[in-house]
DNA sequence: CTTACTGCAAATATTTTGCATTTGG
DNA sequence: CCAAATGCAAAATATTTGCAGTAAG
C-alpha cells in the first residue's frame, strides 16, 4: 500500500549506497512513464548535469535487480524502461507506424493459461511486446 | 502448392537483378530455420568466400520485402530470420536460460481475436516473441 | 553498354568495461 | 578511512552508408 517502494530500504537492505544518481534515475523513470535510457539521461541532466550515460545503463539493471523498474523490448534497439509499480499492460506496437499502445494484460489471459498448461513455460506479459498493424494503418 | 516461392520470378517481377548472392542467402535461410544475420553470414560463407556482411544485411531487407524471409526478434540484439512459408509459429524465450522454444500460433487465437475487436490493432504472431520463464527454470 | 549490385572501409548507434577518482556511511 | 559508485575514455557489438569497381541483363 506503500505507493512507490522505498529505493532507500532496498538499497540498505542489500549495503549497497543511496546516490543522488540512483535517485534520480528512479524519478526520472517514474516521471517519464516509458523512455530509453538515452531519454532517461536526458531527464536525469535536466537536474544534474554531469550524470554519465554509463552510470544510467548500471543503475537501471540495478533498480531492476531491485524490483523498482522494468523494461520491455518494443522493437529493434532501444528497450524501454517503466517504474514496476505502474499497473501491467501490453505493448502494441505497429510495424507501420511505429506507435506503441497499451493494452490490458487480461487480454492475454488464455495465451498465458495454456502456454503454461501446453509447454510449462510461464509467460512474462509485460515483457512481452505484440507486434502488428494498428487500427488507423489497417485502413489504408 | 509450389513449396518455395521462386526467388528469380519475383525479382524479375521488380526489375531487379538475379546474383548468386541473394540465391546464397535465401538457401542459408531455408537452410538454418532460424539464424541471426551473422550466422547466416557464416553459413554463406562456407559456399562462397568473399560475401560481405552489408551484403547480407541488404539482401535480408530485400528479401523480407519480397515476402521470402520474415524476422524475429527474440530478445535484445539478434533479430532471427527465417523462410516465409516455413509454418508459422510463436517463439517462447526463456529470460533465465535463454532457451527459444516454439509453439502453436493457435495458443494466441483469442489474444489476437480480444486485441483486434477492442483495439482495432491486427497482432502479427509469427513476429512476436514471448518472454518468460521455461519449465526447467521455474521448478528451481 | 547501362546501372544495379557488391565489397570495402568508415560512420553510426548502442551498450559494456577497465581504471583512476570521488564519496557515502 | 575504505569499499562502493561514478566519470571518462576506450572497447565491443550490431547495423548502416558512401563510393568505386564489378557484373547482370
Amino acid at each position: 500500500m506503500t505507493g512507490t517502494p522505498d529505493l532507500r530500504a532496498r538499497l540498505r537492505a542489500r549495503g549497497l549506497r543511496v546516490t543522488p544518481q540512483r535517485e534520480l534515475v528512479l524519478s526520472a523513470v517514474q516521471r517519464l512513464g516509458h523512455a530509453s535510457p538515452e531519454a532517461i539521461c536526458t531527464e536525469v541532466r535536466r537536474t544534474a548535469a554531469g550524470v554519465n550515460i554509463s552510470t544510467i545503463y548500471r543503475t537501471l539493471d540495478l533498480l531492476e535487480e531491485l524490483g523498482l523498474v522494468r523494461h520491455a523490448h518494443l522493437g529493434p534497439g532501444a528497450p524501454t524502461y517503466h517504474a514496476a509499480d505502474e499497473h501491467a499492460h501490453l505493448h502494441l506496437v505497429c510495424h507501420v507506424c511505429g506507435t506503441v499502445a497499451e493494452a490490458e494484460v487480461a487480454l492475454a489471459e488464455q495465451l498465458v493459461g495454456r502456454v503454461l498448461a501446453v509447454h510449462g513455460f510461464e509467460p512474462d506479459v509485460e515483457h512481452m511486446a505484440i507486434a502488428g498493424r494498428c487500427a488507423q494503418c489497417r485502413e489504408r
